[in-house]
DNA sequence: TTGATTGCAAATGCTTTGCAGCCGC
DNA sequence: GCGGCTGCAAAGCATTTGCAATCAA
């Protein structure tokens, strides 16, 4: 089961640098410190394109050749979540949650029920939404969260119908 | 902590035989057998105004004089998703699943973080997302699931801010 | 040095499952 | 009577927590 279908991966070792100084910078900007698998997790996020559960990404830190434990990335990851470097989705109908690195346009997911990929999908609406909820109903949002699930063009088209 | 305000809740005795008959024809049209467990889950969703946790669910059926076991509340409300009659979203932060009836009107979710109040929200957004969906992408939504947590009027008008 | 952070293992919480007995049809 | 449903208890996952050792500052 395929996961994602992001391409602006850029050269890894180009932007490595720019983003572990920019992980290093929040943290310290916020008191906390940095360490190896604050790193391994930062890293590991960036290099696979969003949407991993905590065990993969555990897994893709180890392949990297890091090993950190379950526990710490879940710790890690309610860390970066409070930073807002990071956001949690379920997806789906699965339970586990997974991560991806908190983007700062909002987007929301389109999650294919035939062949479980999850695809971005940037726009205005869940700007309108906001707004929409803010002007009649004197709600004041804080996190928007819309997930659709049913079937991407590609599996119409191959599936009947 | 509460959990909703929903408000047109008829006179339970008189629509309670209307409800039931409705679960009756449902189930037996779908080859499933009327049990007392579904009849006292069925009931239970309609006299709790919506968003309750399995084990809410079971409670509230217990204080009805009917003694469900949790994992037959769990294999009900299975039962009653794939039949369309109720729906489970997770709200706020909790990781309980929470399971209202299935109304037949698309609607979403206001939760507040700040008293814990849950409300719905009917109107054309859902619909408009499903459109905008099919138009744009040609991705077929099947389930939009739409949450949106931050702070309600009344809490807004409370706090300072 | 000192306290934040980690790893390990055990615990927790929600949900699922295996199975024998029960009951709707 | 047959087979679907239920209750009970045990298992399964994802996630959290306690605690001693470790390491960044």
């Amino acid at each position: 089961m395929q996961h994602d279908t992001e391409q602006q991966r850029r050269t890894p070792d180009a932007s490595a640098e720019t983003h572990r100084a920019e992980l290093e910078a929040t943290l310290r900007a916020n008191g906390h410190r940095v360490t190896e698998p604050r790193r391994a997790v930062w890293a590991a996020l960036h290099r696979a394109s969003g949407h991993l559960t905590v065990e993969e990404l555990t897994t893709e830190i180890a392949a990297a050749g890091a090993d950190v434990d379950l526990a710490s990335v879940y710790r890690t990851l309610d860390l970066f979540e409070q930073l807002d470097l990071a956001r949690m989705s379920r997806l789906g109908d699965s339970d586990a949650g997974r991560w991806e690195l908190a983007h700062p346009d909002e987007h929301f997911h389109l999650v294919c029920l035939v062949c479980g990929n999850v695809d971005h999908h940037v726009g205005s609406l869940v700007a309108s939404i906001r707004e929409h909820l803010e002007e009649g109903h004197g709600f004041e949002p804080d996190r928007v969260e819309l997930v659709v699930s049913g079937r991407c063009r590609r599996c119409r088209e191959d599936g009947s119908t």
